[in-house]
DNA sequence: TGTATCGTTTCATAAAATGGAATTTCAGTG
DNA sequence: CACTGAAATTCCATTTTATGAAACGATACA
């Protein structure tokens, strides 16, 4: 199992690392850490890049860490959380996390209104045109974020949806500095969106790796109206927070 | 790594599970389940339930998981770009890497029509009968290509094959001064190919490292409608080369 | 109290991990 | 084009760990 910090340092690298790069991080010898590189390859979790000489994480562990967080003794508590939101203000949660260029929905509690939009845990949507998706792409590192945007076509979902790249970057820059994004009918027309992110923090970083959001049609909620309950959901997006929290492990 | 896939069964499940229960549903004796159980509770990935007769996914997996989940694999990217590739040409398309005289396939997503040639990604085609292959001995550095070529056995597939090696040379000029390469049937009868180059480019230099290659029966792709699709090729390898300019950033 | 199942320990054997040293590979440089 | 240094890989004697049949202990239910 030692070869897993292996692994852990690579998730958390935001780029492929070489041996000696692994070497010295971990403070293991090299030929260990080339085997547990081996040992990882060969396992399915870890491959190497197109140059041979980096490695970055594989589909075997993507499929796992996607089993992981839908899995539902860890994930209870996550999905009380959205419960609780949800009776709060009366809305759909959903607990999403950024896939690639899409938006996909990890966990989700749906209002009690007969007037409700149905989505299924597990589907997607383009990130450019949701509140989380683009407040995933705002919080992202640059570098990250057009590696994330390179090659995806931008479709007009809805007379609001943000096509151009600048007015999309235009939309960030608010984003960072709101510490929100809205979704104003970008993706179906009648419906609004507010996501929150959720950090993990590691040590001094921060990062953004999920995102909490309520929907509803416009019809019942305004915007102003939804910008209401932020500090709602920005509660909730700390008590997911915790959740996901490092806690000092001792081995 | 093999008490894994305790992990993985642990974190299918919708419940948790106790020791026979993972023994038989895995197959492994009791005993070596017992032990792995302890060797994933003791990293911390799987614990007991308040009962301590089963066991759960516990928080160093849900926070691997999310580090995980929220870095996608530029390999995963890249094999979203030739899906967008055959979206939009409606034909088979490949991503290649020069490996010795040989081509090989790092990735390829196949057209649906009933009509198709299925390879398996990680074969390999001789370089000097197929589009990609001639588009890498074109731009390679004609040291290289005089040390790749020098001692392999030129086969005549087909009738179109490039055999002589004056003419193998005009071959590589035209397609120099093209940025294309084509296959006219020189491998299997009836399969034409196109392939453009994906650069990596590093400082000034610019080195040609993989390709991006459509490939079709000539009944219903003429050479002709093939060249149609080179812009949308062109723009999916600029996105391959945004992949791969992200592979090479260390820090 | 019987008994059936699950969980745990034991142990001789087989397999693998370890890391210092040596070797190879490769990109950058004069 | 040889040189150079860092990075990757291989080697290998030694240590450590995994394996699973069998035996044993714990627990639940009748």
């Amino acid at each position: 199992m030692k070869p897993l910090v292996l692994l852990e340092r690579l998730a958390e690298a935001q780029h492929p690392m070489g041996l000696a790069e692994l070497a010295t991080a971990l403070e293991v010898p090299k030929p260990t850490v080339h085997r547990w590189l081996g040992v990882l390859e060969e396992a399915g979790l870890v491959q190497r890049t197109l140059d041979g000489r980096r490695y970055e994480v594989a589909t075997r562990a993507s499929r796992l860490a996607f089993s992981i967080l839908s899995n539902k003794p860890s994930g209870a508590i996550r999905h009380e959380i959205l419960r609780q939101v949800v009776r709060d203000v009366g809305e759909t949660c959903n607990l999403t996390i950024l896939d690639g260029a899409e938006v996909r929905y990890l966990d989700r509690v749906e209002s009690q209104w007969p007037l409700r939009i149905t989505f299924q845990p597990g589907s997607r949507v383009p990130a450019y045109c949701s509140a989380s998706g683009k407040l995933f792409l705002a919080l992202m590192q640059p570098a990250k974020r057009d590696l994330a945007l390179c090659g995806i076509k931008v479709e007009k979902k809805t007379d609001s949806t943000i096509v151009g790249k600048s007015a999309l970057m235009n939309e960030l820059a608010d984003i960072r500095s709101n510490g929100y994004a809205l979704d104003r009918e970008e993706y179906l027309p009648g419906l609004v969106c507010l996501a929150v992110p959720v950090f993990r923090t590691n040590g001094r970083s921060r990062a953004c790796v999920a995102a909490l959001a309520i929907q509803a049609p416009v019809a019942r909620l305004s915007l102003e109206d939804m910008l209401t309950k932020l500090p709602i959901l920005k509660e909730a997006a700390d008590s997911m927070s915790e959740t996901i929290r490092h806690d000092s492990e001792a081995n």
